[in-house]
DNA sequence: GCAATTTGTCTTCCACGGAAGACAATTTAT
DNA sequence: ATAAATTGTCTTCCGTGGAAGACAAATTGC
């Protein structure tokens, strides 16, 4: 019945190493977890639009950008926190589903913009539907005091990562 | 210098589909955020090994078992949360490595046990230390009670998804 | 204006993991 | 015991994304 995995495991590290705590596995390595599940749980829909989970992210960033719903590769790599030669291939793929269009930026010739057609605008906005839906499902069993306090502290963990200072071991990257 | 994305994005919804209620992101954008900047900040003592983090997962899985720190195939599979078929590459890299190895079961002649070397051993002791330190460190934002809640908190959420039904295609209504 | 540098995107090439099939060994049924 | 079904692992093929280089266009320096 339950996969308390992450517990098993700080369990045992706490059999085998008993000098160390394992104890951030509880938050860490949960959060990682949850991380692909939520990948996992929140498919479905995109699944069904024969859509990868990253050309997604490039739909919604267009959609929820406004009119004309339309950014540069560069922009698009920013916001999806990705290269831009994957951007590249997600953009690729979308045209290829008539769901997107690439042109070159009048102000930069060497800038492409890309943009939802019609077509796209009308899927993604069906499908941001079902996907809000299914968020929220997910946090069906938090009350609202939960999930202001849950906010609070993901976010705290964020800071802390992104300001970058975590002691030894360095880590640091982009800037 | 705040990139508050996911609020930014929360907030783009916002204006673009006011009939929405995004701020499911704030949480669930938030999670999936955080795993991609944990497993940047805790990979470079595996990048220093020259492993990736997949790699060091069979090492840990095979260290926290305790001696003789063997597990099949099967059995890493399981722990791991993926396929045989990355199960066996994984092997693959770390035998080559000469930190693990791989024999015929004696009990099953079709199962292959996966063991530690004593290399294999010294090498995980040493980074399951710097890997701990580092996830205290991402942790160090957070008070003793902050650990605890959020701990909770991430439990709940698992059970919601673990238990599975959330009617993906299906109706989402609840209770 | 022209060369050098920088910038934005695309192109290779590579690494990793999933899906499905191949294969050998075990178990089950007869 | 033998054939059929099942199981455990490996193999093949594919999809996705990163890193680094290629290339075109813009910017800077002279």
């Amino acid at each position: 019945m339950e996969d308390d995995r992450i517990a098993d495991i700080v369990g045992q590290w706490g059999r085998e190493r008993p000098d160390l705590d394992p104890t951030p596995l509880l938050i860490i390595g949960r959060i990682q977890q949850l991380a692909a599940v939520l990948d996992e749980a929140l498919r479905p829909p995109f699944a069904a639009a024969d859509l990868g989970n990253g050309d997604f992210d490039v739909l919604a960033a267009l959609r929820r950008e406004g009119e004309p719903y339309t950014l540069t590769a560069g922009q698009l790599s920013q916001r999806m926190l990705v290269t831009t030669g994957a951007v590249t291939k997600r953009v690729d793929r979308l045209i290829a589903r008539g769901l997107v269009s690439r042109s070159v930026s009048t102000a930069d010739a060497r800038g492409r913009v890309v943009g939802l057609t019609p077509t796209g605008v009308a899927l993604t906005d069906r499908l941001i539907e079902e996907h809000l839906a299914n968020e929220a499902a997910i946090l069906r069993g938090l009350t609202d005091s939960d999930r202001r306090t849950l906010e609070r502290l993901l976010e705290v963990m964020n800071r802390t990562l992104t300001s970058g200072d975590r002691g030894p071991g360095g880590g640091g990257h982009d800037g």
